[in-house]
DNA sequence: CGTTCGGTTCGGGGAAGGCCGAAGCGTGCA
DNA sequence: TGCACGCTTCGGCCTTCCCCGAACCGAACG
């Protein structure tokens, strides 16, 4: 099978409307079941359990099963990219409606996207990084000396995630607030950092993210963002 | 149009062999005519012809008509961003099998890949700047501060390019050598140089470039690139 | 063991899409 | 003016696909 044929079959994958809802809701990373997606994707079961097969047909993702559920998360990282960058595509987009900014900002306070911090949270931490001379903008994202300093005293070491296949520092434009935040391997580490340390919580019943009171002091402390800044508003 | 809409239309656009097809001719950066783009998909000039309009529709292709030819090209960098994390997903693709790689070999010495360089040229000079030490792999490309400099000596200047939006540096898997080569503003902007210096030139006939003998010589001194590993073998 | 429930399979109706040959349309050239 | 040529439009055939209700399967639970 060759490249043409390959691609062909992962735009076939993504050529449904529900499809691609089920898809960039997996992009927060947490395994949805079927019918998760399904509600999701405002379809019956049926149609739900059909386009998850046909999703891992073409290797956009994969499932476990555990008792009587299935559940379904994105087959890697990759996947993940292709779907931000895709996302991307969208970016010389109108703005929204102040309506619905008002109605998904609810939802958009702080969220994962596939491993990484995204949301209100997410954009915040990367202005912050970007504001206290942890990261710069060359051209893309690259860290700094004293950046390299600031991640090791959080326990992250830059130059061991730089032997690593994948790309340290990533743009990913935010589904929500339409502006960049980090990705790549570092975003993952600093989102792992940020649930180790009781920073964020996971929600059980939202896909959102919980923004602790530890959480809001780190936030200040470490890079100046403001509480009132991620308040749901 | 929300998100999902617009990834779904991509989608759609991508789900045919034969739009595919065309999308990956155009990634070498040159415009095409509907009825080469028709030739290389292997269908008939009408097919070929509502395809194009699709791709159109969609926002992946552009076409400006000059006489009775259209000229169709794709609509962005962004477009080839997408295209190339796309053919990624394929990377961990079993190798073809070594007649096939003699047959691409033939076309492959040296193309564009949208903007910037591509084939064995393409992936040589990856390596060979790699290798003189003037990029590194630190989780992704960087330039080295001697780096700095040997562009600077080539008339690129690395700091007005990191002014720009678009990232410096990034991989593009390469589609025949199936390793990566150089994209990102750095990677057009040496290959405007090669060009500019008459390294290579374009060749009418196929979209292949052809490696000039100057050109032989200033890979061989600028990067340590042997002649031999540029000839099409 | 019977019930509940998440998920899959099946059948079928309706819509969309891919392909081509034939015909139509405009541009460029003699 | 007439012809050649690149491209588009039209009509029709066939396949694929999306969706759902109904039926089925198997795990969990009492």
């Amino acid at each position: 099978m060759n490249e043409v044929s390959l691609v062909a079959a992962v735009g076939r994958g993504l050529a449904d409307e529900s499809r691609v809802a089920m898809c960039l809701a997996l992009l927060d990373g947490v395994p949805w079941t079927v019918s998760a997606l399904a509600a999701e994707a405002g379809v019956r079961l049926p149609t739900a359990s059909e386009h998850v097969a046909r999703l891992v047909r073409c290797g956009l993702v994969q499932t476990t099963v555990s008792g009587r559920h299935k559940y379904v998360r994105l087959a890697g990282p990759q996947v993940a990219e292709v779907l931000e960058t895709l996302c991307g595509l969208a970016e010389p987009a109108r703005p929204q409606s102040l309506s619905a900014v008002r109605r998904t900002r609810h939802l958009a306070a702080a969220r994962t996207c596939y491993d990484h911090l995204a949301g209100r949270l997410g954009v915040a931490v990367l202005d912050g990084l970007l504001d206290a001379g942890v990261l710069r903008r060359r051209g893309g994202l690259v860290v700094t000396r004293a950046g390299r300093t600031w991640f090791d005293e959080l326990g992250i070491s830059v130059s061991s995630l730089e032997a690593g296949r994948r790309p340290l520092l990533r743009d990913c434009l935010d589904l929500t607030e339409r502006r960049p935040h980090l990705a790549g391997s570092l975003g993952a580490g600093l989102c792992s950092t940020f649930l180790a340390r009781g920073w964020v919580r996971r929600t059980s019943s939202s896909r959102a993210l919980a923004v602790t009171p530890a959480g809001e002091r780190a936030a200040g402390e470490l890079l100046g963002i403001a509480a009132s800044a991620l308040v749901v508003a």
